[in-house]
RNA sequence: GGCGGUGUAGCUCAGUCGGUUAGAGCGGCGGCUUCAUAAGCCGUAGGUCGGCGGUUCAAGUCCGCCCACCGCUACCA
């Protein structure tokens, strides 16, 4: 095979936020796949980089007080040595808040002016007076014109799941100062997509571009209708790159992100003398990127079109992976299952996620599990005791001997040849990402290696000196097996993969073709612990000090006026600020009464609604409908005392009418808490 | 409701162009071994391949319908 030239790609992680489990997927998916190219001798580079603008990063540097450049600055640091601790090297580490950067974007803009196809359009947005800037939709907190829930974003209801605009939201605050947004118009600059639509349909519809599962998407999507014009500009004031030609506007960050990428290949060329065309306008050169299933649209849509526009070379593939779920379920900072890479590097040793990570993915843009019952199992049963386990099992027998100078291939019923042609197998699963393949492959190999030496008893060998020379053949063949299989490994498993070639005395240097070279007249060396078992209580304690992490930036975040989010990816301004003070007679007028919950049943055709029937004592009913379906299963409920707003307006609903609103706390969907008074309230009784 | 995806042994998953008795790993169970990081080896577990129907000499594997779950989207509060 000829010499591939390589560029590798994931996708920048947010800067305000810690490198935490579920970026490591798609960060040691890429690195599997990029040393395994390396190994295989290929010409392979890699490039990654903070992903920096934003108006959330603006408004943080701003609360702490300091300079973007310098939150920037500790930012990167961070995350390069979260990442470095997980094996993974960039060859550059950029960021898009750089020179490199905004030159390309300047490069890439004035390419879709002179393809004429920008547009100029006046876009109506709130804004905050006193704050002095646009509110995204994000930044828009307000009542929920359906439901009425209060504190809801501007764009939809995180509690009964409607989508509106933020000028339908009730009592619309900024959730930047609190105050009241008023509504401005703005010019905003649009790319005209849909001149791009035929190119688009044939560059995403290519065989091994992207997963199936995407491809099909965009077409049964976006690409079945003509496509929306793209907003690309933000006005003033906005942390990111003013548009040359268009003053006090700013680029969006989803044009500048991706083009950060080209930017990182720049510096990387700058400090190198390499040519830059050479990976981004050579034909030859294949780009891969590596991306979540979230930001596919991103990737497949504007980005080709950005890289078209200005002559630049198209991916080759876009590679999509799914979301992690931590036993079971989405990541949790209440649960402790939302672990930072540095929490997790405290306490765990990185090979281990490797190993599990590789054992779970494949090419699906499946989401994966990370189990810590079956990491833990996993881990152990396949490193430690089957592969470990064979170096340490027969290393000793000949420690500091020399193995034979010609490997005795007639005495290994074939299994180092089998293994070497298994080298082929195992390179395609590495190949198309299906490392859950390439890992079982491996194991396969190891269990063959244990059965022979389990039939060869070197231990019974040892005893008769007159068998020497054939326990130092078994032990050469088990030690061989046992390298070719660490060769195998060493994508995933570099450290793994160096340390025990010195047990062969072998210097580092691995390609993927010594898996089908034995090792002949090499002296062994004394066999040292290669890898420790996993510790559960380690695993205990790391989710427990996630738990401890999760709960402190809450009081942080609540020092700060604001409630913490408890999402995964909650912004950092997730929480709603507080509303405008009332006074105790506003506070009356919303009547609070005790409620007795007699009945609960599920509404058969919504996905959030639980239809409740109330008691407020005697014979008062009410008829509630509560979005609460996903939190709570209507048997538990049935019997308990909680809390209604008593006067509100009755709303018609698809089902019925609601008599009330039943208070509840929490981010919404399954994350949801019912209000209960004390025991010894009685239905009907008012709450002031 | 629409679109996409998924549904194979307790768990995690393989099953290539449809072809003979549906597989692996882990767990469980029984036995062996004791060299090795309480590791290893052997045996075993019998799952309506989500359901129904169709095409075919032959379907887990193709087609249709249905069900469940996930995602996106819509609608309804």
């Amino acid at each position: 095979m000829s010499r591939r030239r390589i560029l590798v790609t994931s996708a920048l992680p947010y800067v305000n936020a810690g490198i935490h489990l579920g970026y490591l997927v798609e960060a040691l998916q890429t690195d599997f796949w990029l040393r395994f190219q390396r190994l295989r001798g290929h010409e392979v580079r890699y490039f990654c980089g903070d992903d920096t603008h934003g108006t959330a990063t603006m408004l943080r540097a701003e609360r702490e007080g300091r300079t973007p450049e310098s939150l920037l600055e500790e930012m990167k640091a961070a995350h390069v040595a979260d990442l470095v601790g997980f094996g993974v090297v960039h060859d550059h580490y950029g960021s898009t808040h750089s020179a490199a950067n905004e030159a390309f974007v300047a490069e890439i803009w004035s390419a879709l002016r002179a393809a004429g196809c920008i547009d100029e359009r006046e876009v109506t947005q709130f804004y905050d007076p006193e704050a002095g800037i646009f509110l995204a939709d994000r930044f828009v907190v307000g009542g929920c014109p359906r439901c009425k829930s209060p504190g809801q974003y501007g764009d939809n209801c995180e509690v009964c799941g409607a989508t509106y605009e933020p000028g339908d939201l009730i009592d619309p605050k900024s959730a930047i100062s609190g105050a009241a947004p008023e509504e401005r118009s703005h010019v905003h600059l649009f790319v005209r997509l849909e001149e791009f639509h035929a190119f688009l349909e044939e560059w995403t519809q290519a065989p091994g571009r992207m997963p199936p599962e995407t491809a099909n998407w965009l077409r049964g999507t976006f690409l079945a209708e003509p496509l929306r014009d793209w907003d690309v500009s933000r006005p003033a004031p906005y942390f990111g790159f003013e548009i040359p030609d268009a003053p006090g506007n700013y680029f969006y960050v989803w044009v500048d992100a991706p083009i950060g990428y080209i930017a990182a290949t720049r510096e990387w060329c700058d400090t190198t003398g390499e040519d830059l065309d050479r990976w981004w306008r050579d034909p030859e050169c294949e780009i891969h990127h590596f991306i979540g299933k979230d930001i596919a649209y991103f990737h497949t849509l504007f980005w080709p079109v950005m890289l078209k526009a200005a002559g630049f070379q198209l991916p080759k593939a876009v590679h999509v992976h799914g979301f992690l779920t931590v036993n079971g379920e989405k990541m949790s900072k209440r649960k402790g299952t939302f672990v930072l890479a540095r929490t997790y590097l405290d306490h765990l040793s990185p090979e281990y996620l490797r190993y599990y990570y590789a054992s779970k993915l494949s090419s699906r843009v499946d989401d994966i599990d990370l189990n810590f019952d079956e990491f833990v199992q996993k881990v152990n049963a396949d490193l430690v005791g089957k592969v470990v386990n064979l170096a340490s099992r027969t290393a000793r027998f000949v420690k500091g001997e020399r193995l034979p100078a010609t490997y005795p291939a007639n005495r290994d019923g074939g299994l180092f040849a089998a293994g070497a042609a298994a080298g082929e197998e195992i390179a395609a699963a590495f190949e198309s990402l299906d490392t859950s393949k390439a890992m079982r492959l491996v194991m396969g190999l190891a269990d063959r290696a244990n059965e022979f030496v389990e039939s060869r008893e070197p231990w019974n060998l040892k005893k008769d000196p007159a068998r020497a020379q054939e326990l130092l053949e078994v032990c050469a063949i088990a030690l061989n097996l046992f390298r070719q299989i660490t060769v195998y490994l060493a994508p995933v498993l570099p450290r793994f993969a160096e340390e025990s070639a010195r047990l062969l005395s072998l210097d580092g240097g691995t390609s993927w073709a010594d898996a089908a070279r034995p090792v002949e007249g090499a002296i062994v060396a004394k066999f040292q612990h290669l890898m420790e078992r996993v510790d559960p209580e380690k695993v205990a304690a790391m989710i427990e000090a996630s738990r401890e992490a999760a709960q402190a930036s809450e009081v942080e975040a609540a020092a700060r006026g604001r409630a913490g989010g408890s999402g995964t990816d909650a912004p950092a301004l997730a929480g709603e600020p507080l509303a405008p003070e009332c006074t105790i007679d506003d506070f009356a007028r919303v009547d609070l009464r005790v409620a007795e919950i007699l009945e609960a049943k599920a509404v058969p055709k919504a996905d959030k609604l639980l239809e409740l029937t109330l008691s407020l004592g005697g014979e008062e009913r009410r008829t509630v409908f509560a979005g609460i379906k996903k939190a709570y299963a209507p048997e538990d409920l049935v019997g308990r005392l909680t809390v209604v707003v008593a006067n509100l307006a009755p709303r018609k609903m698809k089902f019925g009418t609601s008599e009330g609103m039943v208070l509840a706390a929490g981010p919404g969907d399954s994350e949801l808490f019912v209000l209960s008074p004390d025991s010894g309230a009685k239905p009907g009784q008012r709450i002031r």
